[in-house]
DNA sequence: ATAAAATATTGACGCGCGTTAAAATTTTTT
DNA sequence: AAAAAATTTTAACGCGCGTCAATATTTTAT
């Protein structure tokens, strides 16, 4: 390799003997130049170490190469999961992707929408924070951005929405409790961050009605996102005050049922499926971390791989499609129950 | 606020009334322009939302405000976390932080330091992989970027290196099972991924040989970042073939340790500090998911806070003092006992 | 009020690359 | 081998902003 820094694009085509407008042609796509341009283009690289300035690159073109994805809060395995899934296919398509995590708050979400906008994003993978969202913001700022919404409705913004089928997860872990088991209680948040809760909450009563149950709604409080500490204090007080009148409990999601199994096993409480046990205790969203709780957690998976792929999918027909779709498309992808020991 | 849309900044300085220039140091430092002139802009600002183009900005300026945060693996909560608070102190700063995960994978730990540097970026925060690192690939970015490393240490590279005291977490795990009962063998990944773990199994020689007692390092197989699996089959195997030489396990980190409790359980071994107790597990690093285990975990905790912070002033020095610093400092924060159920 | 210091304005250039039109070259077709 | 098609080269402009030097204006000190 050559010793000589070249620092700009017309300094590296007149090294490598090639002009500057098919350089620069090159980098933009590499397969809209001559094949034997291209190996001399890439011989000419492997000499210099040269890459173009991204910040001069961006300036004049009308669509950067860059996709936000924003998620609601990273801190949960979750979706650092989900993103890293998504980065890969992204970086994979040939796009710069950026990742921002809500952390939770309404203000840094809007903040990161203001931020993503000077980014000029080719699009943006955006998991809204639900209930706390600035719904008018982020409204504005979908008509303003190519953006397709995962895992969180917000109904009509966005282009798209991609995600799980909230009715399909419930309708799967009710009805094998049922089938084994007596009927369970729901367990919720009083106030649920997310509008998946309240689907479920809605599909757990409609199923329960359909099979001919009494829906029985346990709400604990807590508000935020440490989901395992609210699921952990309701679960405390719920067991104490003996106060659950099923033997079956499903969780809203797996982060409250961590916290509903640490609580009953510091109770003494013993959860499974075996006769010896007091309670079973099943959840939604197969969270890494459900296969070590103790019992491991009986729950139903997202199916992460087809979310995460469609998602991006969708984007980029949305970018080839210069940022619109004919409509705004909604798929959900149906759970799969996973049989672990707790229920 | 008016509906024409300002598309440079000549444009909004003729709108303001105040010349171009001046605007331009406003949005590099609003402190450097007068009070009254401030006002004018900001007032121009409310009316007109213009913003910079950060392409045109960044592109001549021999550094931008950008600063890059690199860890190690984001979907561990752990560094999720630290991520999160690094990044809020960046902002704070007047900073635009970008945060990169390598997800354990040396390729892609090289692939954002090379993405880092075409941003060129006025700082960088970098937690690296460790044993899987490639050392003069990161040697290399670090000459050319000023950069402080954090949690996990390469020794000489990087301007700076701010942790936590490995020695500080096994002396006080160790010296509390000792006092409270049996002296602890050590349970720990054949192949630990990271040098913080290296060094923890020094230290826990060294302690048990200066308190008189025999080291007992339990070694188990696996590879790569899942730790809480590899703990969960090394616990199992180690478990089942009862080759524990002692009732007080020490686990190397509390992923490993959530591992381990899952096995104990699935084994029917009852873990706790009570006298019915058939085995004490503790473990180091206060992981946000150790207070859910079952039992609860005791645990060393990091000083997360001293550690971001210290992390985010000594790059902020490095940036001021244009990229160096006089002499490469090591900074290792003390470790804190958190007593919980299991030891 | 006047002088000195600090700050703002005017006018202009440069950064590195995208992009375009016309001319030159290469490749493909017939 | 000649004509047609595809690609590359040459030359030049523009993007939005940083930055600088000379000048004008405002603020502070005397």
């Amino acid at each position: 390799m050559s010793e000589s820094k070249i620092k700009n694009m017309a300094e590296f085509a007149s090294v490598s003997g090639i002009s500057r407008p098919t350089i620069s042609k090159y980098f933009n796509d590499p397969s809209s130049v001559r094949a034997t341009i291209r190996t001399r283009i890439e011989a000419a690289l492997e000499e210099h170490d040269y890459r173009p300035n991204i910040y001069a690159m961006n300036q004049n073109r009308r669509l950067t190469k860059n996709i936000g994805i924003v998620v609601p809060y990273l801190s949960d395995p979750f979706f650092a999961e989900i993103a890293r899934n998504i980065e890969q296919r992204c970086i994979a398509a040939g796009f710069w992707p950026t990742l921002f995590s809500s952390h939770g708050s309404r203000d840094l979400e809007c903040n990161i929408l203001d931020s993503l906008r000077s980014l000029k994003p080719a699009g943006v993978l955006f998991a809204p924070l639900g209930r706390a969202s600035d719904r008018s913001v982020i409204e504005k700022f979908c008509k303003d951005v190519p953006t397709v919404l995962f895992d969180s409705d917000l109904e009509g913004i966005g282009a798209a929405f991609v995600g799980s089928d909230n009715f399909s997860f419930v309708a799967q872990s009710v009805e094998y409790l049922v089938r084994s088991g007596a009927p369970p209680c729901f367990f919720e948040m009083r106030t649920p961050a997310n509008p998946n809760a309240n689907k479920r909450r809605k599909a757990y009563i409609s199923i329960m009605e359909r099979l001919g149950f009494e829906p029985d709604v346990i709400k604990v409080d807590g508000e935020g996102w440490a989901f395992e500490d609210i699921g952990y204090r309701g679960a405390m007080r719920v067991l104490s005050e003996d106060t659950l009148a099923s033997d079956t409990v499903l969780c809203s999601n797996d982060r409250l049922a961590i916290g509903f199994l640490a609580a009953a096993f510091e109770k003494g409480i013993r959860v499974g499926r075996e006769p010896d046990s007091a309670l079973r205790v099943a959840a939604h969203d197969d969270h890494p971390f459900s296969r070590f709780t103790c019992p491991s957690l009986t729950t139903v998976a997202h199916d992460y791989e087809a979310v995460s792929n469609r998602s991006v999918e969708t984007l980029f027909e949305l970018i080839e499609g210069g940022g619109r779709l004919t409509s705004r498309t909604e798929k959900l992808f149906e759970a799969r129950l996973i049989l672990r020991a707790s229920a």
